[in-house]
DNA sequence: ATGGTTAGAACTATACTGGTTACAACCGGT
DNA sequence: ACCGGTTGTAACCAGTATAGTTCTAACCAT
């Protein structure tokens, strides 16, 4: 199967850099710490700073969070970066048919334990915050 | 993003035709009530036999189940069929740079948050059976 | 044997991911 | 006012997954 995308993951490599040592991020820097291209990171910076996480200073190099570090959860940086259409963590196949018992009914009960399943895991991800994950450094 | 795909909600719509009408169960008529084509239904019954859920009869038609609706939850369905590598749900960036603090902390750090997050998802999903779903037709 | 069925290989179109190159726009410092 | 380092995007590519189709072989009850 498809995982979600490795965005989530480096965006939180990023924040988790912009809240460390900010001083020293710029596109190259970061993209040296995530191992991966500098347009990767510009990219997903996009995504966080539409999503209002950060700053970027053009030209001159330098991303500075625009929030506290404990207003930021792990939930916060997933929405920002892995757009799902609708926000359905679950693909649900098109128009069963509606002159089945089984083809009528099944999409509004699974659809409802699907919901409970990813506000399951939504939740999760959203007691952590980038400042409780940053102390685990050392 | 790339949602689950869905090849669960199939599948679960599959066990539930075959726990609630078994007699009419062929490839084309579940195919009609899915409303897809019967080499997707096929494809998917193969996974379902793999992980024992079901039988079939080849060439004559019809699959039951081989263990009661009360005993297969989501979660079993949801793992027969969405067969990801390593189990993992999230994927993450490889080999971050091991000489930058963020980078070779976050691994560990973030892999610990994402497990346990994918963790309530899945144990949601095991709460489930298939009879419980059936039980909500009407 | 025949007809309805299951099993599966091979192929297509589509789409997302991760990555690259290229180029324009920006800005601080000399 | 230029210059170098940086950000912001567009365009493109290879690899891979999904969903679907067509086709063929094997199966089995009647």
């Amino acid at each position: 199967m498809k995982q979600i995308s490795s965005r989530f993951s480096i965006a939180v490599h990023i924040l988790s850099l912009v809240a460390t040592i900010p001083s020293e991020c710029t596109g190259d820097f970061i993209a040296g710490s995530v191992n991966t291209n500098p347009v990767i990171i510009r990219k997903i910076i996009g995504l966080l700073k539409k999503a209002g996480f950060v700053e970027v200073r053009a030209g001159v190099g330098g991303t500075s969070l625009r929030k506290p570090a404990d207003q930021i959860t792990l939930l916060d940086v997933y929405r920002a970066v892995e757009v799902i259409e609708n926000g359905e963590l679950f693909n649900f196949h098109n128009h069963p048919n509606p002159n089945c018992l089984v083809g009528s009914n099944i999409e509004a009960a699974l659809r409802a334990e699907l919901r409970d399943a990813q506000a399951a895991m939504e939740q999760r991800l959203g007691q952590v915050t980038l400042a409780q994950l940053i102390t685990k450094f050392k």
